[in-house]
DNA sequence: AATTTACATGCATACGTATGCAGATCAGCC
DNA sequence: GGCTGATCTGCATACGTATGCATGTAAATT
């Protein structure tokens, strides 16, 4: 029915050149002012729109972002971690906001990222979003450099490794949530998430923890850390585990909200009183943390900001200049879990 | 550096001509079985990739999927609906399957989906996601059908147009949570959630809901139902204005789960227990709902099912075939905060 | 008037792939 | 041996755009 019209189209009925078309849509200073507002009323009227196939083959560029998922494998495949979530929701934003689409893909440590999305000319780069504990990681980032692929991640800072991140700083982060607490005059403090196992992020988060707890004469027992991986199932049943030692805690800190949550919820099933008799952090605030009971204490992770950073470092790496990794604050949102 | 390879470069390679290889590689019938592993395995070898640019503008077909999500304009930009969210992640998974790109677009109702994404050749069809309640939505579909989009939607059946929709049946949903919660030997029901003026997916549930009451003889009082849109914080405010009316309930069924979550803090909050003196039953069952304290009773929408029948029909339509709306079953989900 | 300059347009082509058509090779058959 | 048919390969071209180069025109300068 209504054909496609092409710039040939618009050019016949402007009574010009194909090449004067394609000038005047992409507001070339060649083209007459004259010219150019013809053309574009006509474009208009036809609800013309470039082919963006024959645009990105002709330029080599896609116009196009491509954001890869990896998740946690040891998660259920249905649940997405809502702090990415909430992230690629600013991805989206701000990549819009930019003038890109945006490519979402869950995708496999096994592909080969350079291959998929840049030698197809599906995207100009990459984000990479996940929390990287993976042992193949590293070799993963490594083979992306060497491909030259235009990309940067979401997470700590590799050392040694040439990669733009853009990360939160996740060791202040825990300091401050446990600095907050201990002001609540707690003394006896338990951390959930994985540690040995896990992300260097979370790593991070318990270092912080660890050092708030030093600098006010407080002792770290290592036997109050369990490990969790960042779903509230995996607090939940981590929380049990911290229950059923017996030893005595009036605090709890986690490596992310969700594990909070299913803390929480272990904690009141088992008949304590939280802040009263158990204070209980999060750390990312995602959208729930303010809808717990009581709400939650955590520190916050400004993903609208962090997408836009993301965004705008990966089109810095396309356009050919340097990004360098940026170190973003967290910032403490009290609640009602750990007391005032 | 590592110039990009084409498939002349196999070609060469392969001491064939590129149409051979083109061929070799789609798996094409002509090409002889020995010249077709050959030309695979140099392919492979080099790490050869199509240009999907090229290959679109030569075939007419982008292989990827748009998904195009609009939001309740009242809602804070910053929230992400997590129903929606997790319908991202199903559909992202089946169109992946399916071996379909998928772009995610947030939308404004203005512009021209058609031009965007189809006349650009950005997306052989589009997914529509998000609660039908604007004025102007049913102008923008006749307006897609019209230019013969290929798309399907998200949503409650649109009566006497010829739009694929894939929905919930929000009806019995509606109908089943209050029915459950009837059985849990409560008689004064409230309702939270948008009816004049909300979504025909929020009318629906209230229906079922009303339905259900009347099968039951019990009185529906219309000074019971409260507008609400779906954010916790909406809930919340609903239900404070509930209890200000002073009319006495035992039971809150409402129109979301995230109402039904700021319900609950407001409930609690005002000295209630939950579900001692007060039942409250959500819909959706995001992740939250299990999550909460009572965990939530609820009905559940399909999201990885509904993911997979969306993007099967979508496909369909782009290959020209026919296909029909579908209504999918709600489940109730029994938990904590209705009772047994 | 001749020459330069500035500005505006058109011509021709390349981007990398997919495919219709023609040609080549070879087996099988009368 | 000549012919038909089957099987495989290559040639040539089109998809729709963007851009280097050449061309054309009018104004400005000498």
């Amino acid at each position: 029915m209504r054909a496609k019209q092409t710039s040939f189209d618009i050019a016949y009925r402007a009574g010009v050149s194909q090449s004067t078309v394609s000038r005047a849509l992409r507001n070339s200073p060649l083209v007459n002012e004259e010219t150019r507002r013809r053309v574009q009323e006509i474009a208009k009227e036809l609800n013309y729109k470039v082919d963006r196939n024959a645009s990105s083959l002709r330029t080599q560029l896609s116009g196009t972002i491509a954001l890869l998922l990896f998740e946690d494998p040891t998660n259920d495949d249905s649940l997405i971690n809502p702090f990415f979530l909430s992230m690629l929701g600013s991805i989206t934003r701000a990549s819009a906001k930019k003038g890109y689409d945006l490519l979402v893909s869950f995708q496999q440590m096994s592909n080969d990222w350079h291959a998929d999305f840049e030698d197809t000319r599906k995207a100009d780069g990459i984000i990479l979003l996940g929390y990287g504990d993976y042992t193949d990681y590293e070799e993963k980032l490594v083979q992306l450099i060497k491909q030259e692929t235009h990309f940067v991640r979401w997470g700590a800072d590799v050392k040694g490794l040439s990669v733009v991140s853009v990360g939160c700083d996740n060791f202040d982060g825990g300091y401050q949530v446990t600095e907050h607490v201990i002001k609540n005059n707690r003394q006896h403090f338990a951390f959930l998430g994985g540690v040995s196992t896990g992300s260097p992020e979370f790593l991070d988060r318990y270092t912080g923890h660890c050092q708030a707890l030093k600098d006010n004469n407080l002792k770290v027992d290592s036997n109050l850390q369990i490990d969790a991986i960042s779903t509230d199932e995996s607090g939940y049943q981590a929380a049990k585990q911290l229950i059923a030692k017996g030893i005595k805690f009036d605090a709890i800190c986690t490596a992310s909200d969700l594990i909070a949550i299913g803390a929480m919820r272990a904690i009141q099933e088992a008949g304590y009183n939280v802040p009263g008799d158990v204070a209980i952090a999060g750390f990312d605030d995602i959208a729930t943390a303010c809808s717990t009971s009581p709400a939650l204490t955590t520190a916050k992770q400004d993903t609208v900001l962090a997408g836009e950073i993301l965004v705008d470092k990966l089109l810095q790496l396309v356009s050919g200049e340097e990004a360098t990794t940026q170190l973003m604050p967290a910032t403490l949102v009290v609640r009602k879990s750990c007391g005032s």
